[in-house]
DNA sequence: TTCTTCATGTAATTAGTTACATGATTGA
DNA sequence: TCAATCATGTAACTAATTACATGAAGAA
């Protein structure tokens, strides 16, 4: 029946926000670089893309205005699009997938020196670092003011710690990991030494 | 100049298994559902196209094998291929990226019900046990048979740590989440307990 | 007045996924 | 000998990204 291009997460995320209150698509993709980037990153044109669709199945509306000559567009949530969003958060939802370009290059590290592993595991932590700095800004505003929705704030604060653990995760990861490298023999490429395993034979018996 | 199509993340991920050894798409698809899976998920069709860009580029070879009147394509790094391969491992990798749909519906989660949020955190928590499960399987098979590259234990022992991390991350999370959930009142969309927030202040101090 | 940054999009391209197709092998 | 599964791809589609374009507002 339906032509109209199904409804992705993304779709779900610019509902779910618009179900708040109105947004102009500006300030959607402002909004969503503050907080979902950190676990549904998308690019700034999609978000500017994608509400025509919500719109295209009657779940918002769009109000044109203007600000001189240039034209804005505000979206708004309807009924429908209220009853969507809740069908949806009664699905199960996907589990994390994780995209690190950062573990392969550790994977075939080997191939080459161990400078460059170390120097690619410091990469991985100084990132991290900075990501946990961005959070602590972020949770310092939330934790004063609130932030945009302070009665929405017990939610937030779920994902928020969401991403705090997870960044933690990395930053303990690549500390480690260096250290641990750090005891290697120059020639990476060698045989193993006695201590290697240790982790997976304790992962191996549950942790 | 060259017109040939860009390499991409994926594309070093084969010609990291291809400097191992030489592989059928098929084998190098087995393989990759078994470990870099989890840090770099790709459908298995495009484990079978992307080699083609490899060769195109002159950094492996592809041979056509036959079993019976069934062709199949053996694929192998040339001397180029390693270069390039250490040029990439060189230079700085991306840092993680995370894609939650379950952490959307979290945070939207006051446009429901409670017990849809205490639902959905339990779906997160189940699949996530499901997927240490494998992860142990995996580790055992590591540590005792050594694997299929007993001499790459070193490196493998480095990613495997990450991804368990990882997941036990967000096993303890959603085991937090649930907790603390139980405590609201039954109509969530109200204002917040005056406990909440106590987590976003400690992360604002650093942790 | 000019430059820069903010604000608001569109167009072109692509990396990736889903769906399909078919030969070989194995076991009931 | 039939069905199921393993093995090996191709084709069609799409979600998303990168690059570009342009008006408005404020700073220098």
């Amino acid at each position: 029946m339906s032509q109209l291009p199904s409804l992705t997460t993304t779709s779900y995320v610019i509902l779910g926000h618009l179900a708040l209150r109105s947004w102009s698509t500006y300030e959607l993709a402002q909004q969503m670089k503050r907080s979902t980037r950190h676990y549904w990153p998308r690019a700034e044109s999609k978000i500017y893309e994608e509400p025509k669709k919500l719109v295209a199945h009657g779940l918002a509306t769009a109000t044109r205005e203007y600000t001189g000559r240039r034209a804005r567009t505000v979206y708004a949530i309807t009924d429908k699009g209220r009853r969507a969003l809740r069908r949806w958060l009664h699905e199960p939802g996907q589990a994390p997938v994780v995209e690190f370009e950062g573990a392969v290059k550790v994977l075939f590290a080997e191939q080459g020196t161990k400078e460059q592993l170390l120097a690619t595991l410091r990469a991985i932590r100084e990132q991290a670092v900075q990501t946990r700095g961005e959070h602590m800004t972020l949770a310092a505003d939330l934790a004063e003011t609130g932030g945009p929705f302070p009665d929405r704030l017990h939610v937030n604060e779920l994902v928020f710690k969401f991403m705090w653990e997870q960044t933690e995760t990395v930053i303990r990861w690549a500390i480690w990991a260096e250290e641990h490298v750090a005891g290697w023999p120059d020639d990476i490429a060698g045989p193993t030494a006695p201590e290697t395993g240790a982790s997976l034979r304790q992962a191996a018996r549950g942790g």
